[in-house]
DNA sequence: GAGCACTCCGTACGGCGTACGGTACACCGT
DNA sequence: ACGGTGTACCGTACGCCGTACGGAGTGCTC
């Protein structure tokens, strides 16, 4: 099965779940919300790749076989965790222009890969149309409306928007999960790439990776990522704020 | 095993399989060189679900266990393969200014993701620290090096275009996908994905993704990621532009 | 010719998603 | 009270996966 792509079974069922028309519970208390809850519980703490039907079962005390009366299938249940999820993320109505709201929207959406990593790993095309997805589209428009700008503007500048936040978050999410997972915080993953590195890196070769690497090491460590972020989004805003200008 | 991350083995002998000490052939033609490209084959045809070492091994004409004779486990392959296809990485030299310089590494990036979508789903951090990866950063950081600039802040622009064309280009990868993965146009998903929507859907309370979703649906179906990657790097450009030209 | 190092791989273990078919419970009409 | 029926639950099994283990075959060195 692959994860990793969404909107394999049957729509008008998938449709039927995501915006949970009849869900009822069974007699061992078990429902599609119960079941959601758990996945997302595992995927949290342990990763996309921990997550399996047996151990969401096991969590809720029940047979592996039992999730099938609820769910079609494990593709079925990410899309149903990726639109539970989304639904978290925070809407504030906010009182500023627009750059501080699209600021606020690139914000929001980091921390929610912070607390979901595993988002950052399903496939965002043919996205699962739930109602939560919806409300997370209609609301991040808001901070281009009003500007001005064509509708088909704003559709594509919060794209570009949400389309670096998803690639720095990546980023993010993974520089702090690295010592966690590996056990080995970044000086001494340095500590022991360091000599390696040395003996087969010829810095006349490659002078510039060389200087500039030793300044960014010395800077940061491997990069500080939200430094980064925060630094890159300025600048794609910045640069949205030239294209906003010149209308 | 979590394929999707990177840097589980003996690091000594990642750097020596990475920079190729002593890769001889087997008595059965085989080598680190041979497994390596039938992965990527399988990996850049059917996926990195796919990829699969009993699959690797009958492509070679082989035993399983055979492969473990050269390549410690399914991880390492994986961080070699990595190393292996940035190598392919288009790095002419080129005459413009560094706006023309750095279009040209997000593009080269974008054509990387597309050709081997699967370096989407591999984790970046602690990076496997092979020769064509360090060739790859030193390229790259020429695009901005005589600016002026700090070294830091060479690094840091860098790393926000990298991380734009990574989630746009995931966006694009994706899209480009959906169809093959899924045996359905884009048009023919919305033909069936709209009536279950409008059931649902209340325009009322989404007033905003009604009007910007109809208006992008009707100018490009789901989106054309091409020319939204194109809109959102001359954005980012734009701002790196206003930066460069403050100092 | 003996010994040895190294390549190759058959088997097996514990995991996975899920198809299939059976069991047992809750509720219905009578 | 009772039989009938739908559905919740789940045991088992199949074909995948990564890889530990130990054995077999090959070719080189003394």
């Amino acid at each position: 099965m692959a994860v990793e792509h969404t909107g394999t079974g049957d729509p008008t069922r998938s449709m039927a779940l995501l915006w949970r028309a009849a869900d009822r519970e069974g007699r061992s208390g078990l429902s599609v919300d119960r079941i959601v809850a758990t996945a997302i519980e595992i995927a949290d703490t342990d990763g996309l790749g921990a997550l399996s039907m047996r151990r969401v079962a096991e969590r809720l005390g029940v047979g592996a076989m039992s999730l099938y009366t609820y769910v079609p299938g494990k593709g079925e249940l990410v899309d149903l965790m990726i639109d539970q999820v989304l639904g978290e993320i925070d809407r504030p109505a906010l009182p500023g222009g627009w750059r501080a709201k699209l600021e606020h929207v690139a914000r929001a959406n980091l921390a929610l890969y912070r607390a979901h990593p595993w988002l950052l790993q399903v496939g965002t095309a043919r996205p699962p149309m739930g109602p939560n997805l919806l409300a997370k589209y209609d609301y991040e428009l808001g901070a281009l409306d009003g500007t001005g700008l064509s509708d088909v503007d704003i559709d594509t500048l919060l794209t570009a928007v949400l389309a670096y936040v998803t690639g720095a978050g990546q980023a993010a999410v993974e520089a702090a999960q690295a010592p966690a997972r590996s056990g080995m915080s970044d000086d001494q993953w340095w500590e022991v790439q360091g000599p390696l590195l040395e003996k087969v890196f010829d810095p006349q070769r490659f002078p510039l990776a060389a200087r500039v690497g030793a300044a960014a090491g010395e800077a940061y460590g491997l990069g500080d990522p939200d430094r980064a972020f925060d630094f890159g989004l300025q600048r794609l805003l910045d640069g949205i704020e030239a294209f906003i200008g010149k209308r």
